[in-house]
DNA sequence: TTAGGGTTAG
């Protein structure tokens, strides 16, 4: 009677996640000297790991004196559990020819599916098919699961056709992988053929949404889910969906599902509360943002993380190194993601030595290898603060090949920095070897070689950008007055108030040509006509008329709030600074890489976008 | 004993 007991006792355990419960019935067994009985001992390798501990359930198996198919598994899965899918794989090679069971090659997948590694993943599937275990549909799913997660989309097809009878988690496995992909219309084929839908199967779809940029589908999809009546039981769809709000900077939905959150009692979720820091920060709230962390009773290293970033981009650096030395102080270690957020803000601000010093501290102190990314944020700060050279060695040193920003990181330093020659040589090589496919690049190289007077270049740049211009977006901005959205396409000229926002605008272009000395930069414009045409066509970008727009309209002295799909160009950016001294109002501009604070004549970016 | 959904950069 005494097995079934603990039997039980474990299993309880397991699903409570009570690590504490688990050791003292563990010592309990021993001392009742029934711990060798199989069941026993595979149910606590088990229960360690779901309970995170793969220490203990390591140790547990390596004293067990005889392991049958189900100790593999447990100490497989456990491993997995504890995201140390590594050591599944390199644990299964010590076996010496274990032959796997369906249990093992489920672990073994999900291991692959973890990593990533599909070379893995692609012979663990070969030695399946081969075995006598080659029909069972719970592999299969997994499988599904591993391609989805490699990118193989229509090799997890594949399988998910194989698959004889197909339930719920099959399906969630299938549709989460053609939405992650950005395949859409399968996606949500896929998902109405669902027999039977639980939570899993509308967060798997709003969330593959979410994570392929689709967030207007993401929340038209969770609309439909509240109409169902779907019980949200756990807030995972939630995180979801106030990361649509974020990555459309959509603040007045966002502010809603915030809501929502604390209708549903999810707002003491770490997981939660991190995705609304990033949330609200994307949304250009950043007081918002700092009250959502300052509220929080446990905080992560995203928490600390999300914020940073957050005021990186928002042009506080000095306010994200503060915050680093408290997380820091607060025992909680920076990941790699931290460290981008600090070199940007030391690159904004131009703390050259404190830039170095962090990067350096990223290798010494925590070991995290710097990133391609990590490179570029260096390479902006020591461009930016005129040491090309050093900038340029870097480019050369650092062990992977440049990508399209970090040249164009280098180019732009050449540019501000007025060196020409330099700035040549570069585009030179971009031009005739590299292939960018940023038309920002091309903008870039097509100032740098005006400059030099290369008028040859310069067309050879403009053509080829008119050959990609065909995919180009129309450029928008939108603006948020009094809880509406109003959005404005570039030289959209049809709008109900267009006379008071020409009117407006006329009248912020004369005051600054005439106490600014503001002409046009017509460099920007990289279409073929005359100056008076690209004035035109420059006074009716989408950004201008939503900021006046905004001031026409918005409650008096709250900050104009646009949310632009292109970036702000050169002209727009010296305009919007004259606006906000004119005005002496706020204006906070999110365009496609940055964000943008101008007040009182400057900006945030500290003219570097 | 095995399979499905979540947050920070770009």
């Amino acid at each position: 009677m005494l097995i079934p007991h603990y039997l039980h006792q474990l299993k309880l355990c397991a699903r409570n996640r009570t690590l504490t419960t688990a050791k003292s019935l563990h010592a309990q067994i021993v001392k009742l000297g029934i711990a060798q009985c199989s069941p026993l001992a595979n149910t606590l390798v088990n229960v360690y790991g779901k309970c995170g501990s793969a220490s203990h359930a390591l140790q547990l198996f390596d004293e067990m004196p005889q392991r049958d198919h189900i100790a593999w598994a447990s100490v497989l899965t456990a491993l997995n559990q504890a995201n140390l899918s590594g050591k599944t794989l390199s644990v299964f090679t010590s076996s010496n020819g274990l032959r796997p069971d369906d249990f093992v090659y489920s672990a073994l997948v999900k291991a692959c599916a973890n990593l990533g590694t599909i070379k893995h993943g692609k012979q663990v599937h070969g030695n399946f098919i081969v075995s006598e275990y080659s029909h069972d549909d719970v592999v299969k799913s997994s499988l599904v699961d591993m391609y989805a997660k490699c990118d193989l989309v229509d090799s997890a097809k594949a399988v998910f056709d194989s698959i004889r009878v197909k339930n719920t988690i099959s399906w969630t496995a299938m549709v989460s992988g053609f939405a992650k992909s950005g395949r859409k219309e399968e996606a949500l084929e896929l998902f109405r053929r669902i027999p039977v839908k639980n939570l899993y199967s509308w967060t798997a779809l709003i969330s593959g949404f979410v994570q392929s940029g689709k967030g207007l589908e993401a929340f038209s999809v969770f609309i439909e889910m509240r109409r169902e009546k779907v019980d949200i039981l756990d807030p995972l769809v939630l995180s979801s969906i106030v990361g649509a709000c974020a990555n459309l900077a959509a603040s007045i939905a966002g502010r809603q599902v915030h809501g929502l959150v604390i209708a549903l009692g999810f707002d003491s979720c770490v997981f939660i509360s991190n995705a609304l820091i990033d949330m609200y920060a994307k949304c250009s709230d950043v007081v918002a943002a700092k009250d959502i962390f300052s509220r929080m009773r446990h905080r992560d290293v995203v928490s600390w993380t999300s914020l940073i970033v957050g005021m990186a981009q928002h042009g506080q650096a000095e306010n994200a190194m503060a915050l680093y030395d408290d997380m820091v102080s607060h025992g909680v270690k920076p990941n790699e993601v931290t460290f981008v957020g600090l070199i940007y803000a030391c690159s904004h601000v131009g703390f050259v030595a404190k830039g170095r010093e962090l990067f350096q501290s990223m290798t010494k102190d925590y070991k995290i290898r710097p990133s391609l990314q990590h490179y570029t944020c260096l390479l902006d700060l020591l461009g930016r603060s005129g040491l090309l050279d050093e900038a340029e060695n870097l480019i050369h040193s650092m062990p992977f090949p440049p990508d399209e920003p970090t040249w164009a990181a280098l180019l732009s330093a050449c540019k501000r920095q007025g060196q020409g020659q330099m700035g040549v040589r570069i585009a030179d090589y971009l031009l005739s070897s590299f292939k960018p496919k940023d038309p920002s690049t091309y903008i870039l190289l097509s100032n740098i070689y005006a400059s030099a007077s290369l008028w040859g270049k310069v067309s050879e740049a403009r053509r080829k950008l008119g050959d990609m211009e065909v995919r180009k977006d129309p450029g928008y901005s939108s603006v948020e007055v009094r809880k509406e959205t109003e959005v404005f396409y570039a030289g959209e000229t049809s709008h109900p108030l267009k006379h008071e926002i020409f009117g407006l605008l006329k009248e912020f272009e004369e005051e600054m040509r005439r106490r600014k000395g503001y002409v046009p930069d017509t460099s920007w414009i990289l279409h073929d006509m005359d100056e008076q045409e690209k004035e035109k066509l420059l006074f009716w970008h989408s950004e201008r008329s939503a900021v006046a727009y905004g001031l026409l309209k918005a409650v008096q002295g709250t900050p104009i709030r646009i949310v632009k799909n292109l970036r702000v160009c050169g002209d727009c950016h010296v305009v919007l600074k004259h606006i906000s001294e004119i005005t002496e109002r706020e204006i906070i501009v999110r365009d496609a890489t940055r964000y943008h604070h101008f007040k009182g004549g400057k900006c945030s970016c500290n003219d570097f976008w």
